[in-house]
RNA sequence: GCAGAGGUACCCGAGUGGUCAAAGGGGCAGGGCUUAGGACCCUGUGACGUAGGUCUUCGAGCGUUCGAAUCGCUCCCUCUGCACCA
């Protein structure tokens, strides 16, 4: 059989309808044993490439492999439709964005098709269709289609508020005020990478500015913003534009001096301002005084045409000591001030400001990037090593890194300062104005921060199953760090209406959390067997927790459902899921949910990238489509391909390549088997007891690999031990029809998991039921006969050294001797193992004592003290599979003539093997004497 | 800003105290099978070695230990996630 005529396509759908039309991806309880996997359930705005294919892959195979380990598999799937994506992408197409519209049709979406997608509706479910035909059902998933769902279908939004009178219940919900970009014409936006609300500045942060009062003499105030309250202390001067026409505002019946765009800042952020109308040219305060507050010490205002007036609020205070800039600046006017010194600082001397500065040869105020530069270095520096000192008072002595909100919440609470909010980049709008920042004073929240629910969150985590481990460590400090999370809002954005507050809705993580509990229900509304308005808080009270009482018999179901598959065992996501979406799962069962039905376990992984670590992107080039891949290499080797080319967590890099090898890896293996199938019987001996020993050795090693979730391990052992060992079996002589059939059976059911639909074909040679449903052999009740097992290798090594002896001294062997070791040695050992076994040591006189008392032994003490010196060096580097090795029992003389020809064909010489006790012993030179127990001596001619 | 990962032979990548000159794969070299082959099989792939051995090696340096790729410290370098994006 040639494999290039493996013909995976027709094997790969041929399997896959009669898995799909017997169901039997569906959940039911049958064995009181249950296993809830499931994957953090896509985003549905685009097409999916082969990196998202890794994570669905790995599940499948954990969900294959508890099934046939007899467990009920509950493996469901949906869609997280909520947000702006898909509106994003309905935009896209309405506006006929080139790119989108020319993707559409490279992915054979028509016309038609096209036009139908200007609703982000129908972008949910076009995509959730490609999802489920060309991905999932591609790729031989044994996903409960029964129970697919999507964020936005009623049924869901039900289920959401339900949560979210739970989490008030819980008084989880609170409200406070909270500060979001925020565009004049189009409401809320988000600010992200992705720039699906904006066209630029998806990288910005906001900064919060503390804006200090400082005051004229005439009591109006100049307000300065900083990010660096604490060097309040070493303020020498302000600095003015002096060609920048500034306002006059009131804000809470104080006169405050602002550029214009401060003025339109403070407006969205801050309650009772109030425009004065009256301008102010930035010179004619140029010489002013000014009162820092606080400190009560008096600074002239200097002019400084670098203040932009679109950053805070268009005045800058100056801290010559220890801002760059300022340092600069100061110097350039040459007036007579001399910089304070507030921050004790070690390498950076008397002005660490002055001293950067001189250390990158700035000289002037238009050296921006070296500023830049010098600002970054003094602040870490200072933030990390530096400590206030004398001229701060009462705050001397203390760590930059301590101090920071100090300062700046006793200037705000002595009205001395307010806040400002900025981002650091310009954002502009998808239509084209600024983004700002706008305070909303009642906004929602779920206090994540809640201290009683973070504690019961860590201690649950303690009891969970997470994979990778240290994730488990990270855990609860990524816990600690997240804070209460703004849960709704207002504006173009699919998702549940907000039930305290009309005219919201929740923001998409926050309705992502507790969500594997309504695949429990999802089958129920795919079926109409319950109607949305029934579903009610009684409803969900009564599945879930069995509070209340059942209307009807479907009530009933569901809760026995609910009771039976909750909690989930595996949740399973990318590494992206790390810090929010894992956090808020727990969290949000926590909360909800009583103890027993809390998730069990997590199991992250890392991506696939393109060469160079870069993120997967088809505009990069060298993605594949899934659909193409997926017909170009076949779905066995793609899933072989991540189960195998990694450990789960680490990034991989899509090679084309190496995918190819796991193509031709498949083939081989479909070629192999038929091959196996095909031999004639030959009785059965010493190897087959061999063959049968390690198949079961692997049908046990593997299901623990796959129980530990080891799937890299599992992948190994099926696809490249095995079928060593069975060509070492066919080397050795093998080829009975039984021992083969068993082999090979077993091998096909551990690889199913992997590769199903090569085993289903492989399977049906010589079976007419499914190998995905089959149940792997008890583990208890396999046999291994250690015997064989240390005998073949006590050959596979003994060829090893005659190999290298051969190789070593060039001869082409005419007689190869093997003499295995004298009786005594082989007892000297088993004491010294005993001993060393007792004892947790070994040494050399307890040696000598016990092998005394043995009279045999006592016979010819000189060589065997001579040879016990030597052991109890070699025992203690003995691990447990060595000391097994060891204490197992075989007749090497016997095990290794039955094997002669073996040698012989192998060698192609005459082999003679004696035991070094044997009287009729031919020893030309006196080899024997190096004969150790599995370790013969070895004479060659 | 907060947090995390990692540097192993020509490459990818296992390995977390003795089984380690270091799995597996790829590449390369030689041989086999073949009309041919990008398919497959075998051998070799740190150095030295006419007897199964010895020596050097796991980012750099120091240390702990009878023993270190593995533990500790210092340094150098690379990478990643998150911040109403799911």
């Amino acid at each position: 059989m040639n494999p290039q005529n493996y013909n995976y396509i027709n094997i790969e759908s041929k399997w896959q309808q009669q898995w799909y039309n017997e169901k039997i991806y569906e959940a039911n309880k049958k064995t009181n044993k249950k296993f809830f996997i499931h994957f953090a359930y896509p985003g549905v705005s685009g097409y999916l490439h082969v990196g998202h294919m890794r994570g669905f892959t790995y599940c499948d195979i954990i969900a294959r492999a508890k099934r046939m380990q007899g467990y009920d598999v509950l493996f469901p799937a949906g869609f997280h439709a909520s947000g702006i994506p898909s509106i994003g992408f309905a935009k896209k197409v309405e506006r006929k964005d080139p790119k989108t519209i020319a993707m559409l049709k490279e992915y054979g979406c028509d016309e038609q098709c096209i036009s139908n997608l200007t609703d982000p509706k129908n972008v949910v479910s076009y995509f959730s269709d490609v999802y489920v035909e060309d991905y999932w059902k591609k790729f031989g998933f044994l996903i409960d289609y029964s129970r697919i769902m999507s964020t936005i279908s009623p049924g869901y939004k039900q289920f959401i508020k339900w949560q979210f009178q739970k989490l008030y219940e819980k008084n989880l919900l609170i409200q406070k005020p909270h500060f979001a970009p925020f565009c004049s014409k189009c409401g809320p936006v988000a600010v992200d990478k992705s720039e699906t609300d904006i066209s630029q500045g998806g990288n910005a942060e906001i900064m919060e500015f503390t804006v200090i009062k400082f005051k004229l003499s005439d009591g109006t105030i100049l307000p300065a913003a900083t990010l660096r309250p604490e060097t309040i202390f070493g303020v020498t001067n302000m600095w003015i534009n002096p060609t920048v026409t500034y306002k006059k505002i009131h804000i809470n019946n104080e006169t405050w001096i602002v550029s214009k765009s401060a003025f339109e800042k403070l407006n969205y952020q801050h309650d009772n301002i109030k425009d004065l109308n009256e301008t102010i040219p930035g010179s004619s305060l140029i010489h002013e005084q000014v009162t820092i507050p606080l400190i009560n010490r008096k600074v002239p205002v200097l002019s400084g045409p670098f203040a932009d007036p679109d950053v805070a609020t268009g005045i800058v205070m100056s801290v010559p000591a220890h801002a760059p800039y300022d340092y600069i600046a100061l110097k350039e006017t040459k007036e007579p001030i001399e910089p304070i010194t507030i921050i004790d600082v070690k390498d950076l001397g008397e002005n660490p400001a002055k001293t950067v500065c001189e250390q990158l040869n700035i000289s002037s105020q238009s050296e921006t990037t070296k500023l830049e530069e010098a600002t970054d270095l003094v602040y870490k520096k200072e933030f990390h090593t530096g400590s206030l000192n004398q001229e701060c008072k009462e705050y001397a002595g203390i760590k930059i890194a301590e101090i920071k909100d100090t300062v700046k919440n006793k200037l705000i609470e002595s009205n001395l300062a307010v806040q400002l909010r900025e981002f650091s980049e310009d954002v502009i709008c998808r239509c084209g104005e600024h983004v700002v920042i706008k305070k909303i004073p009642d906004q929602w929240f779920v206090q994540y921060s809640n201290q009683k629910l973070t504690d019961e969150s860590k201690e649950h985590i303690a009891s969970m199953h997470i994979f990778p481990e240290k994730y488990k460590e990270e855990l609860p400090g990524i816990l600690d760090w997240f804070d209460d999370r703004a849960c709704i809002r207002k504006g173009s954005w699919l998702g549940t209406e907000f039930p305290f507050k009309q005219g919201w809705i929740i923001e998409p993580i926050s309705d992502s959390t507790l969500y594997p509990a309504y695949y429990l229900l999802s089958k129920y509304v795919n079926e109409k067997k319950i109607n949305i308005d029934e579903m009610t808080t009684e409803f969900f009270d009564y599945v879930f927790f069995g509070n209340g009482e059942a209307k009807n018999e479907i009530w009933e179901e569901i809760r026995k459902d609910c009771a039976y598959w909750y909690p989930v065992d595996i949740n399973l996501g990318g590494k992206e899921h790390k810090t929010v979406h894992f956090p808020v799962f727990i969290m949000n069962h926590v909360a909800i949910m009583p103890p027993e039905k809390r998730p069990q376990g997590i199991f992250v992984h890392w991506w696939v990238t393109q060469k160079g670590k870069e993120k997967i992107s088809k505009s990069k080039g060298g993605a594949e489509h899934v659909a193409e891949a997926a017909e170009l290499y076949g779905i066995d080797a793609m899933r072989l391909y991540y189960t195998h080319v990694g450990s789960p967590f680490v990034d991989i890099e899509w090679d084309a390549k190496i995918v190819t090898k796991y193509k031709n890896k498949v083939a081989n293996i479909y070629k192999f088997i038929n091959q196996l199938l095909s031999i004639n019987s030959e009785p059965k001996n010493q190897i087959d007891t061999w063959l049968e020993s390690k198949t079961n050795e692997y049908l046990s090693k593997v299901t623990y690999a796959y129980n530990n979730f080891d799937l890299r391990v599992a992948a190994n052992t099926i696809f490249y031990e095995i079928p060593q060992d069975i060509n070492w079996y066919i080397k050795r002589g093998g080829g009975n029809k039984n021992t083969i059939k068993t082999c090979v059976n077993a091998w096909l059911q551990l690889m199913t998991p992997i590769t199903p639909h090569l085993s289903e074909e492989l399977w049906n040679i010589t079976h007419d039921t499914l190998v995905s449903t089959s149940i792997l052999p008890d583990e208890k009740r396999l046999k291994i006969s250690e015997s064989h097992v240390a005998g073949e290798k006590l050959v596979s090594n003994l060829i090893d050294d005659i190999q290298e002896i051969l190789n070593v001294t060039k001869i082409k062997p005419q007689r190869i001797i093997i003499y295995t070791a004298p009786n005594w040695k082989h007892m000297v050992v088993h004491k010294a193992i005993n001993l060393s076994e007792e004892n947790g040591s070994l040494n050399m006189g307890q040696l000598m004592k016990s092998i005394m008392t043995n009279p045999d032994l006592k016979k010819q003490a000189k060589q065997v003290s001579k040879y016990a010196g030597k052991l109890t060096g070699e025992i203690k580097k003995l691990n447990e599979k060595d000391i097994t090795y060891y204490q197992t029992n075989i007749d090497e003389t016997k095990y290794l003539t039955e094997s002669k020809s073996f040698f012989e064909s192998l060698f192609n010489c005459s082999i003679e093997i004696y035991s070094a006790d044997d009287s009729s012993i031919n020893d030309p030179k006196q080899k024997s004497r190096f004969a150790e127990p599995r370790r013969p001596a070895i004479y060659v001619e």
